[in-house]
DNA sequence: ATCCGATATTCGGATGATCGAGTAATCAGG
DNA sequence: CCTGATTACTCGATCATCCGAATATCGGAT
């Protein structure tokens, strides 16, 4: 991906270096940038992890969130609520599920506006190799230990609830 | 942006809750999620901050590096290496800043295969101003303290060296 | 001098995400 | 019952990213 090409430098601290001479907040400037990265790394190695069974990262999370839910059904609303995604991708994600027919779309018996999502026996096999698969893969976060994904969790956990999402 | 409801618990928490019953690696995935969604926060907060001025912060920084850079053009190829993105995105990104008159496209005097990307006097004007906003905004990342900001950093850097960036 | 493997950029196609708008159905009041 | 505001999903368009392939150029080896 990008280019198999390490630069003798971390970009982030080069970035950091010239943006201190002249602007201030350099510190939240890396940390946002680095955050920018590593969200471009974790993605990559989940979708290649993912690849073999046909599945990305954004579908194999809506597929999961219906394997862990009581009835393997959801309203494709309360899915975006979850997954924090737009209602668009929601739509989008189970329109290629539904296609490899992992999941099912199932008119809601109580509301006629709502469309349930419902995950096939298909669907809950494909998880589980699925999952075998990104657990192997380390979730693209192989080289930290627990007291790094600690940290990160926490710290990111405040952002998140900063910004609203429960 | 995603939906204005916030949820009545912490959805990364509840996954891994989920997650911890049947199958390994629940503090990584927990972590991952984590990181897709702060990755999603900043941008979109950012991203806003960066719209009265008509830029994205992919286009953002692109700018920067060229405003940074001594002479104040950069062969494509060499951007895409520092802002670790795909060829094809750099293209993307310097089709439109060239059209909106901050950036020119420069024949490279040295080699008729390399393209300079050349900041122009207004795109480093408009650098100057989106540099107020995205500060003013605390890079999305405002809810932090400076320690949640360096462990942040320590720890994405690791990530980001593991991944071959640097 | 020439040929062939690298390198630099662009083009076309795909994915995923967003927003705005549109359609349908529900629900609360009068 | 109606009416209007809200809610649920989908469609069309835009944006950023990636990949594979095409084009052009460079540069070293023969």
């Amino acid at each position: 991906m990008t280019k198999e090409k390490r630069l003798p430098f971390d970009p982030v601290a080069e970035a950091a270096r010239h943006w201190q001479e002249r602007w201030p907040g350099t510190e939240r400037m890396a940390a946002a940038t680095a955050i920018m990265r590593a969200q471009q790394i974790v993605l990559a190695r989940v979708d290649a992890a993912l690849a073999e069974v046909g599945l990305t990262f954004a579908r194999y999370e809506a597929l999961v969130l219906l394997h862990f839910s009581r009835t393997g059904q959801l309203p494709l609303g309360k899915m975006g609520l979850r997954l924090q995604v737009h209602p668009t991708s929601v739509t989008n994600a189970i329109d290629r599920l539904e296609a490899e027919g992992l999941v099912r779309r199932i008119p809601s018996p109580t509301d006629r506006r709502t469309t349930l999502a419902g995950i096939t026996p298909r669907g809950r096999e494909v998880v589980e190799r699925a999952t075998e698969l990104v657990a192997a893969s380390g979730f693209g976060l192989g080289s930290l230990g627990a007291a790094d994904l600690a940290a990160l969790s926490r710290v990111l956990r405040r952002l998140r609830k900063d910004a609203g999402d429960f």
